[in-house]
DNA sequence: TGCAAATATATGTACATACATTTAATGTTG
DNA sequence: CAACATTAAATGTATGTACATATATTTGCA
């Protein structure tokens, strides 16, 4: 569907405007799609991307220094994140024995096993990016990193 | 600069899960550059704009189910950023006379006279949209667009 | 060595999101 | 017209975001 449907604003100011109100309407689109994937399984999207950068480093513990450096958001709290992920025994936390600052956050057997499982859901899903050919997604890709030079 | 360089990873699985990492990324990046300027004026992204479509429609008003058609968030919590504005006089409230369950919310002129104020500091701001030339800008819109279909 | 600066993480607060539930007014229909 | 369903908005709760501040540890250097 054209962005004029889905929210209803016949016009815009420019081809910019358009294509602005357009990124942040998909993205958004696109999240609320795998959020609804994950609800069944009792994790949220900043929760997955914790995990995943997890499973990335394991065994290797991270720090959360290493998380806020890898995460799409630079500015959110993994910290808080994490807290939630160890009520769940998805990771554990434990002072890191050469730099007793830092703290050692491993995903644990639960967690990796979890992974696995969400892996086999998104094999099946058809995320709205596979409508467009791999040419166009580079295509994509291309114009993206244009917008943030 | 390119993706893989932003979030530090050099590898995707493919094209798509590359523009789909670049789509959120990018979109954060947006958001951000955008909410550093409403900062100053008190307002936040998603006040901004439920202001600018009560703007869109005045003088006439506006209910919190118009205003949840119009969000780019459709899920978002409408009633509660407008309790954030309505403290500020920004905009009020008042029970609509011919259906007393909604409610007729309208900009004040405070409120037109921020927008006035934000609408200038935007001109003169350079988004990364502009990065972009109007074909790119299309281009990109049709991508999207392509996305959601 | 001792003390200030830097570092790693956690915590506090305000705002927003996501979703379920509640309250009040209006429609519908037997 | 009374009972029930629907609709519009508000409220409750858990989570996340953004940013400032606090706490503990380590580093650096006078």
């Amino acid at each position: 569907m054209k962005i004029e449907d889905e929210i209803k604003q016949s016009t815009f100011k420019d081809e910019y405007q358009k294509a602005h109100i357009n990124l942040v309407f998909t993205t958004g689109w696109l999240q609320q799609q795998q959020s609804g994937q994950f609800k069944e399984f009792g994790l949220t999207l900043p929760q997955f991307n914790i995990l995943r950068i997890l499973r990335g480093q394991h065994p290797k513990p991270a720090t959360v220094n290493l998380l806020i450096e890898r995460m799409l958001d630079k500015t959110s709290n993994a910290s808080r994140i994490v807290d939630k992920l160890e009520v769940k025994h998805l990771v554990t936390r434990t002072v890191c024995p050469s730099n007793r600052r830092a703290v050692d956050i491993r995903i644990t057997e639960a967690g990796l096993e979890l992974l696995r499982q969400l892996d086999a859901v998104m094999q099946n899903q058809q995320l709205g990016l596979q409508n467009l050919t791999l040419e166009e997604a580079t295509q994509l890709s291309n114009l993206l990193d244009k917008i943030r030079d």
